[in-house]
RNA sequence: GGACGCCUG
């Protein structure tokens, strides 16, 4: 089971679904039984692909065969569901996990508030992030920063820089998806100071990355700062 | 042996 799970997520990661599938019948085929595990890691590979209703599929094989579906497997299906936009059915499947007492955790928050917010659900993405609080949940740096990308997306920079603050508080320290989003927030609110100055803190502690030129130089393009952007550039 | 986050296009 150990092989052949990690075969298939394999195939999966190389987005080969077809030799996923290949994988699993000849296990069948040997008369290995997948375990939950297995199947979940199906799922997640079909998820990410966006076939969702193959991925439902799979869920419902797997609970035919009297397998339990975890908190992995609600996961994969929410994050798959989000990302084709179809916020209804992930929030239904969380729903339904909670009422059969598979408790969502981080990830599976993580997931639903970021699809959330690319929904253009700004409350319920907040009030998710209630719910972890309240829940004894510990938001981790992914959390964080797709609260602070939310926020600056939604137009609510100060906001994004209230909970880019209250990191180190929490016990989470930012790291350079956190300082990209908010670069990008102040690119794009056109507070290009600030955003320089983010990318030097950035510099300093080392979480510059090619993306963070990326987006400055895109932010300092887009309002025609020109010079500033080929002085990134030599420097 | 399994999961989530940043820019541009």
């Amino acid at each position: 089971d150990v092989i052949y799970t990690a075969l298939i997520d394999g195939h999966c990661k190389a987005d080969n679904i077809t030799e996923a599938f290949s994988t699993l019948h000849s296990m069948l085929g040997r008369g290995v039984l997948p375990d939950v595990q297995t199947y979940t890691v199906l799922i997640h590979g079909l998820s990410k692909a966006g076939k969702m209703q193959d991925a439902m599929g799979i869920f419902s094989e797997l609970q035919d065969k009297g397998l339990v579906p975890d908190v992995f497997s609600y996961s994969a299906l929410i994050f798959g569901f989000c990302k084709q936009g179809e916020i209804e059915k992930a929030l239904q499947l969380y729903d339904e996990m909670c009422s059969k007492n598979i408790e969502p955790n981080i990830v599976t928050y993580n997931a639903l508030i970021d699809g959330l917010w690319k929904s253009g659900d700004n409350k319920k993405a907040n009030d998710f992030f209630t719910t972890i609080l309240e829940k004894g949940l510990v938001p981790n740096a992914v959390t964080c920063s797709i609260m602070i990308n939310g926020l600056c997306k939604s137009g609510n920079v100060t906001e994004a820089f209230r909970l880019y603050d209250e990191m180190p508080l929490r016990g989470v320290m930012p790291d350079s998806f956190v300082y990209n989003a908010l670069v990008d927030g102040c690119c794009k609110g056109g507070n290009l100071e600030k955003a320089i100055e983010l990318f030097e803190e950035m510099v300093e502690k080392g979480f510059v990355t090619t993306l963070s030129f990326n987006t400055l130089i895109d932010g300092l393009c887009k309002f025609r700062k020109l010079d500033e952007a080929s002085q990134l550039l030599e420097a």
